[in-house]
DNA sequence: TGCAACTACCTAAAGCTTTTAGGCAAGCCC
DNA sequence: GGGCTTGCCTAAAAGCTTTAGGTAGTTGCA
């Protein structure tokens, strides 16, 4: 009986795979099971339990996503970097939608505080270098640039916006400009 | 045998609750039933399947954030009207957490376009006619301002912004100053 | 090279959820 | 009060999760 040479990384890439395929929620260690042609059971050796194989995927994308970003960040500044960045997360969503989702799993604070989440924060931080913003002025801009990036594309992501003219294209980079507006112009409190 | 007296409707809004106790995504036809102390089987004679249980709970949710909104935004306008909205999805999210998440739920086209989500983006076209836009920078805005509310209150449910100070009623007041402003200087293409 | 130890994968089993099919009896309608 | 509708039941199949304990492939050391 040849052996499949599971390991915990090889099963978190897998599910993360998976998860683009048939959507996140869909993601079981069942599935991922019959994937690699072996009894459920048998992971069980490499993962604690099903939670485990999930956090595993959100950290994954976490890590990707931050990868991505900070290659795109590299030697851009103000409104460049702002829409840099804001493509990176709407292209990561596309491309991964599974990925993506599972990257909104709420994770607990231990966790996530070794993930990748802290290097987004830095990195959106770092954008914001660009603009003339003060504390605690700019963590209020990081917090906005997050809820807008992140809102946008899950609403995106979930068909929010299907049904409607303008095409969301359009919308997109008007968005990145009043963004830029905005914090050129933050208003005083 | 008694009766227990079941109903979809009794269903629905006993699942929303339980949504709220202990998250949507751990509602289930099984404790449903045991919250009815029933047996599961007898549930499917008032629900097609367990999506339908969810379908339901979510479309509660979006009708009782319109009733919300429509009552917070008559008689206001302006600004005004722009945070007492905004305070209205925020609160309901605080208050209703696993209704807030069932209304994250990706419907089908057909049941979302009869369903409260419509009167949303009336609400808040209706809240931008009391700045100077004209289409297609509405539309824009409109999915800007969806982007930022859902955004910022599904990372605060989320605990994404737990860590760190400053506090985010804080950050919350001087979004809604920003969006306001904004939007009162829209940027031209 | 051969044996011991390790470990990757297995079988078995229990408990939970979903869903369908068919049955009995409660409550309304005359 | 007798019948009809229907609300809730039992039974059962199928899938997912998780634990316990066994077997065989692989590695390492003498």
């Amino acid at each position: 009986m040849a052996r499949a040479g599971l390991t915990t990384e090889r099963l978190v890439r897998a599910g993360a795979e998976l998860a683009d395929e048939v959507g996140f929620e869909q993601v079981t260690v069942s599935a991922l099971a019959r994937r690699f042609d072996v009894k459920v059971a048998s992971l069980y050796s490499h993962l604690k339990n099903s939670q485990d194989l999930k956090t595993g995927i959100a950290l994954l994308a976490l890590e990707e996503l931050a990868d991505r970003a900070a290659h795109a960040l590299a030697g851009r500044a103000g409104k460049d970097a702002l829409a840099a960045f804001a493509n990176v997360y709407r292209d990561y969503a596309r491309e991964h939608p599974g990925r993506y989702a599972a990257a909104q799993l709420r994770l607990d604070p231990q966790t996530a505080a070794a993930s990748a989440g802290v290097r987004h924060a830095q990195m959106t931080r770092a954008i914001l270098r660009g603009y003339d913003l003060t504390e605690p002025d700019q963590t209020h801009a990081v917090r906005l640039l997050g809820s807008v990036f992140h809102g946008y594309v899950s609403l995106e992501l979930g068909g929010g916006f299907s049904h409607s003219a303008p095409d969301t294209e359009e919308t997109w980079t008007r968005i990145v400009d009043a963004l830029d507006a905005l914090l050129r112009n933050w208003p005083a409190p």
